[in-house]
RNA sequence: GCGAGAGUGGCGGAACUGGUAGACGCGCAGGACUUAGGAUCCUGUGUCUUCGGACGUGGGGGUUCGAGUCCCCCCUUUCGCACCA
């Protein structure tokens, strides 16, 4: 006899309706608060966070909902093990894109960011994510941003926010600096316009001073390797020997340019070794001592090759790579050798790295050789290979370190190189020549931008009293609305348009002064809103301390590797400053950090211009948010990313559709198969141990696997054989699982109902297939009990004629791998 | 150029520390049930085959009883960085 537990849904043949009963359970859990952590109670907090979305007008595509799915399973499945969940979700709504385009309609940004947000919201929740929007944030909140300003002016407190012209990178597109992490090959990440170089006034947090740690801190925390690699490539650390070059009377005519003293040149070097090679220096373009190495005779050449440099911009300079420059007419002596060497200028040189001069190493340095070769300069050798004789002709520039040996060079000859580095930078200190440093190739952060859509500095320029920090009592600086926002050619942010808004009295003194008109980068806003979450609902304080202590650092935090140096770097920079100052106790912000893949059709990445983005809200009316949350996490490895194919979902609505039909049919009498029970211990195993390791797609198979066996076995399965997959699949599939979990006779949600144990006795087979191999190959396989032995083993295979046949003699060895397979060598 | 990955059926992808290659799904083929099927269910599906087998994880070597997995050389490709001295 069989009695269903419920009627079999009605139309069993195309399967579950998934419309009802996920509008069904969206308003459950709103209305029984299921998704609301308990921030203050909870004694296993686990903070699941995903990098938080900017609310763009066409709304969420399905690369967003699968980095968010991945989290939301991520974080269900921790709530099933025990854990107190937390798993927030706000908006990166400031910057230039929701500027650009809202200036594109001819609108305003904040009439636009909270259409684009209600509809984020509206997708967000369809999905089913478990995200409790209590404590949601906006970074163009006053609310938030009051503290972004506050963060500003703990750097600025500390010394490590401040203000310097220099070089900087200026997207004449969108009219604006950049930082440098924003410029990818020399063109605006944003917007694709190569980006020119102008010297600006410019706000700068001094990342730089954190470069150690912020490199040294990798080798301990939870990440993606390709991250952290991707990280330490970005701060690019090098050591080496900072030389001096003494300039030399002029070699030309005793025309020497009119300086007093000999000014010496600094160089860096990693190879401190070709010392001896280095037969002239170059500078930089911008580099200030140029003006006065400059002969009478090239001065006018000088002159014209800097004015080319300074307006270029960077891109000619980065990608054309051709080497260009001009002899100064000055000297320097090289110290190591004593003789005179030639200065010249040349824009393969950048003044932003080292000391913006490097001496110049043609025989063991490409661009110094390709550039020697441009001007007729002489490659003298310094470095032999192993049976190379010293004086070899170099036609290529010999930059190998292994199995070299320093030849030509005096008291170095015969070393390797690394002896030769030790031995250069000890030689030349003592002389007083040299210091060994370390290089970093990261720069500050440049954080001003000349844009309107984002938190106004909050600093005020006071002609008596200087740049003074606005008051934390005074903050927030409001962003006024003002209707002409659109950016100019002049360096100067819309906001210096509007004098009533930037005149204000000074803090100090009461005069009437400046405001600072730029506003931060939008990375600043994103750098901590994962310390706001958990006290989103204070705004008193940035961050309530008894939350942060419970809740910080994140447990888990997934996103796209696209913000490895942006966004991941810069969160770690600011939590490391606000630890220093005494803020937070921790100074990583993320414990775990995991990279997910891209979503890819057709063989590119989805997006607009490609024109291969799927609408998630189709998808969704058509196959249901959990079949398309599935579906998701099935198209391969989380951290791989997918192709998306649209036909794949039907194969898991299919599966859901068992699902349901099988609970649906399932009966509480008789016993469970135990062949089934064995596999069901085991898809419990797998699909615990695959989720933990973002492994989604292997758990998702097994599932399907197992609801495969069932269907094998009996068409009327037992409830113990089913009931358990409604709790596995509840991550996934979170709607149906809860209509079945309702179904089955249960009242609360199936999010509390933990996660099933497997029994490790059931999870083991009683008896195992062994492979038989003969002479390495798989001639077939025996079914054995677990144990057997070797001796039973082999008997079995013997027993097996498909197998004896193979077995043409006496066995010679025997190799037996007990539970997987037997070779036997003859 | 430098750095980090990846190459497995028609397709997406499985395969834990070397141990039954191709799980699971799509697609495809055949069948059942149907007035009908782009629904559902069942069966099959790496290639070749003289039906005994043989060959198969980008190519070529090697280690091993045994290699998709480890080592060496090469090819292709994706993603970072890109004149960083």
């Amino acid at each position: 006899m069989t009695e269903p537990i419920t009627q079999p849904p009605a139309n069993e043949a195309g399967g579950y309706d998934p419309a009802a009963i996920e509008h069904k359970w969206q308003t459950r859990w709103r209305e029984r608060g299921t998704n609301a952590t308990d921030l203050a109670g909870g004694d296993r907090p686990f903070y699941a966070l995903m990098m938080f979305p900017y609310p763009s007008a066409e709304g969420l595509h399905v690369g967003n909902l699968f980095a968010f799915t991945g989290n939301d399973i991520y974080g269900r499945f921790h709530r099933l093990r025990g854990h107190t969940v937390f798993e927030p979700l706000g908006y990166d709504a400031f910057g230039i894109h929701s500027e650009n385009y809202a200036l594109k309609l001819g609108r305003h940004p904040a009439d636009l960011i909270p259409k684009n947000i209600a509809n984020f919201r509206r997708q967000l929740e369809r999905a089913g994510l478990m995200v409790d929007w209590r404590y949601s944030v906006s970074t163009t909140d006053p609310g938030y941003y009051k503290w972004t300003q506050w963060i500003f002016l703990q750097l600025l407190k500390r010394g490590l926010a401040y203000k310097k012209k220099g070089a900087v990178n200026w997207c004449p597109k969108d009219k604006t600096v950049l930082a440098n992490e924003q410029v990818v090959a020399g063109a605006c990440e944003r917007c694709g316009t190569m980006v020119e170089q102008r010297f600006l006034e410019q706000w700068f947090f001094s990342i730089t001073k954190y470069a150690q740690r912020l490199l040294a801190n990798l080798d301990w925390i939870d990440w993606s390797e390709t991250t952290k690699t991707a990280q330490r490539n970005w701060i690019g650390r090098s050591e080496g020997v900072e030389i001096g070059f003494e300039v030399l009377a002029s070699g030309d005519g005793g025309a020497r340019a009119s300086t007093g003293d000999a000014p010496r040149i600094n160089v860096f070097t990693t190879r401190g070794d070709t010392i001896f090679g280095a037969s002239y220096l170059v500078l930089a373009p911008e580099h200030p001592l140029v003006v006065g190495l400059a002969t009478p005779a090239q001065r006018a050449e000088i002159d014209a090759y800097r004015q080319r440099a300074a307006k270029q911009d960077l891109v000619a300079r980065k990608v054309t790579k051709e080497k260009t420059g001009v002899f100064t007419g000055s000297y320097a002596r090289n110290p190591a050798t004593g003789q005179p060497i030639p200065i010249w200028i040349a824009d393969y040189v950048l003044m932003e790295y080292g000391t913006g001069a490097i001496m110049a190493v043609p025989g063991h340095d490409e661009r110094d050789f390709e550039f020697s070769q441009v001007y007729g300069l002489p490659i003298p050798r310094v470095v032999a290979a192993d049976g190379e004789a010293p004086d070899a002709p170099l036609t290529a520039a010999f930059t190998e370190n292994e199995g070299g040996r320093l030849v030509n060079s005096g008291r170095l000859d015969g070393m390797t190189v690394e002896e030769g580095k030790r031995a250069a930078a000890e030689w030349l200190s003592g002389m007083g020549a040299a210091r060994t440093v370390v290089n970093y190739r990261l720069h500050d952060w440049c954080i001003s931008r000349q844009r309107y859509w984002g938190p106004p500095i909050p600093v005020i320029y006071c002609d008596a009293c200087g740049p003074q920090a606005v008051p934390e009592s005074d903050l927030p600086v409001l962003l006024p609305n003002i209707a002409d926002f659109t950016p100019d050619d002049s360096g100067i942010s819309p906001l210096a348009r509007h004098h009533e808004w930037y005149l204000v009295p000074c803090p100090t003194c009461g005069a009437l002064s400046r405001r600072e008109t730029d506003v931060s980068d939008t990375f600043l806003d994103s750098a901590w809103y994962f310390l706001r979450y958990p006290s989103a609902h204070r705004d008193d304080v940035p961050f309530d301390a008894a939350l942060t202590k419970k809740w910080l650092p994140v447990n888990s935090y997934i996103g796209g590797n696209e913000h490895a140096v942006l966004h991941l770097l810069y969160s770690r920079f600011i939590t490391m400053v606000l630890h220093d100052a005494g803020h937070i106790d921790f100074d990583e912000p993320f414990t775990k950090f995991r990279a997910h893949g891209h979503i890819v059709r057709d063989g590119a990445k989805m997006s607009k211009t490609k024109g291969n983005i799927v609408n998630p809200d189709d998808l969704i009316d058509e196959w249901g948010a959990d079949a398309f949350r599935t579906y998701l996490m099935f198209l391969g490895p989380y951290e791989d990313g997918g192709d998306y194919r649209d036909r794949g979902i039907s194969g898991v609505k299919r599966f859901l559709d068992r699902l349901w039909s099988s609970v649906g049919n399932a009966r509480t009498d008789g016993t469970p198969d135990d062949a089934v029970m064995r596999k069901l211990h085991q898809t419990i195993r797998k699909v615990g141990d695959d989720i933990p390791r973002l492994s989604y797609n292997t758990a998702v198979a097994a599932m399907m696997e197992y609801i495969n066996v069932v269907r094998a076995h009996e068409r009327v399965p037992h409830r113990a054989e089913i009931e358990p997959l409604v709790q596995l699949v509840s991550p996934f599939a979170p709607h149906i699982a809860e209509e079945l979990w309702e179904r089955l006779g249960h009242d609360g949600s199936v999010m509390d109902a933990g996660w099933p144990e497997y029994d490790p006795a059931l999870a083991s087979e009683e008896t195992i297939e062994i492979a038989v191999q003969v002479n390495g190959k798989t001639r077939g396989k025996v079914r054995v009990a677990k144990d057997a032995d070797q001796a039973a083993t082999l008997a079995a295979a013997r027993a097996d004629v498909q197998i004896a046949k193979f077995i043409t003699g006496e066995p010679k060895k025997i190799i037996f791998v007990p539970g997987r397979l037997i070779n036997i060598v003859v």
